[in-house]
DNA sequence: TCAATGCAGTAACTTTTGTTACAGAACCCT
DNA sequence: AGGGTTCTGTAACAAAAGTTACTGCATTGA
């Protein structure tokens, strides 16, 4: 494991820190589809992503659900910091977007290296950073993009993070994470496609020249 | 300033961190309507506040205005931080509420604190929390309501964070922080009061046993 | 006092999004 | 091969939100 975590966060920690997160972390290998964090349970340990994507998603009180944004190699979750140190349940959903391997480091240790790590410090706080950004990119695609353009940049995104330029999806899968009905995501799809802008077939979206 | 910085923060932070705030830190009394941070430019300085309430918006590029949040008493601006810390760029809009009291601490200040007080990174870390489930309960409101129950929880908000059952607003400026036009808004808050929650005046509205 | 301005109400219409219903194609399984 | 299932395409319609245009009332200030 040692190997992993030094190529994926070595010029971030310190050795010490990467020794002791080699010590006690546990190395988790997931396939896609898996779901590592449910709503309103509580979380005892906190992911470094070493490899593959995982999409964190909000869910409403009736089932709905809205994608929120992905994380990649290098992130961790933002929601479970929270969780974690304020002992907060969670308030998301997080699935594995593709085949993922994570680093599961235990809660108690976060505070220790808190106080101990300022390279440690400065990964948590860069964290809730770029996931405070994300989340308010997606109010921005919300709040202020028509679905066409919300359903493109999300074919963009998802292109990027499985790095494939073809998307493996039913138009109904499409349709949850962007919160609205499956007639939709087809109809706009079609226009997609009429405008060169994508190829379609049974499960799979072909991005064309984004 | 050490009076008003014990009443607020006094049981959060230890004195000598109490103390060290009061050396650096400047008082600023800003009026309703003050805007305490453009989007674009950079911050050299972090607010605590101390009284009143401040309105944290997003500014998309056409000048389109969407609120994100209210801060109060006892909080900061998580924005502030990401932006001190990272040195980034502020991506969001901060006008005064109400008229409104602060301690403006300089940024250097504050990575020394994260790593010398304990109850400061607590607080850092409890601020983001906050801010970042604020930032999803806004996503449930664009995402998951329409824009009738939007406009009662926005007029309930306000309310709350003005002490006040009467909203001395004019419907344009609703409009603006919710994103969509003026007539939309006259059209909707007229059904309210219809259903009796509310009751229209010019320049006022006022909410009913709400 | 009266003209100018700002605010709210409303009608008529368009666009966007959501819903229901159904048909045909692709796929799966035995 | 054939029956069931899943996925996609499309039409027809409904609801929500956005737009334009015009009205009258309240407020302001010369």
């Amino acid at each position: 494991m040692i190997q992993e975590l030094k190529n994926n966060y070595g010029n971030f920690f310190e050795d010490e820190l990467l020794e002791e997160i080699n010590q006690v972390g546990t190395f988790k290998e997931v396939p896609e589809g898996f779901e590592l964090i449910k709503p309103g349970s509580y979380i005892k340990s906190m992911p470094l992503i070493i490899s593959g994507a995982i999409k964190i998603l909000r869910e409403d009180l009736d089932g709905d659900e809205l994608l929120l944004y992905f994380l990649e190699q290098g992130d961790t979750c933002a929601m479970t910091l929270s969780c974690c140190l304020g002992h907060h349940k969670s308030e998301i959903k997080a699935i594995a977007e593709t085949d993922a391997k994570l680093i599961m480091v235990p809660v108690e240790k976060m505070e220790v290296w808190t106080t101990k790590y300022k390279s440690w410090r400065n990964f948590v706080f860069e964290s809730y950073h770029k996931r405070l950004m994300e989340t308010i990119e997606t109010i921005d695609s919300i709040a202020f993009l028509k679905m066409d353009d919300r359903l493109l940049k999300y074919l963009k995104d998802k292109s990027k993070v499985n790095s494939d330029h073809i998307i493996n999806n039913t138009h109904q899968e499409i349709a949850y994470d962007l919160h609205t009905s499956r007639v939709v995501i087809s109809r706009l799809l079609k226009k997609l496609e009429k405008e060169g802008k994508v190829k379609l077939n049974r499960n799979t979206i072909e991005m064309i020249n984004i």
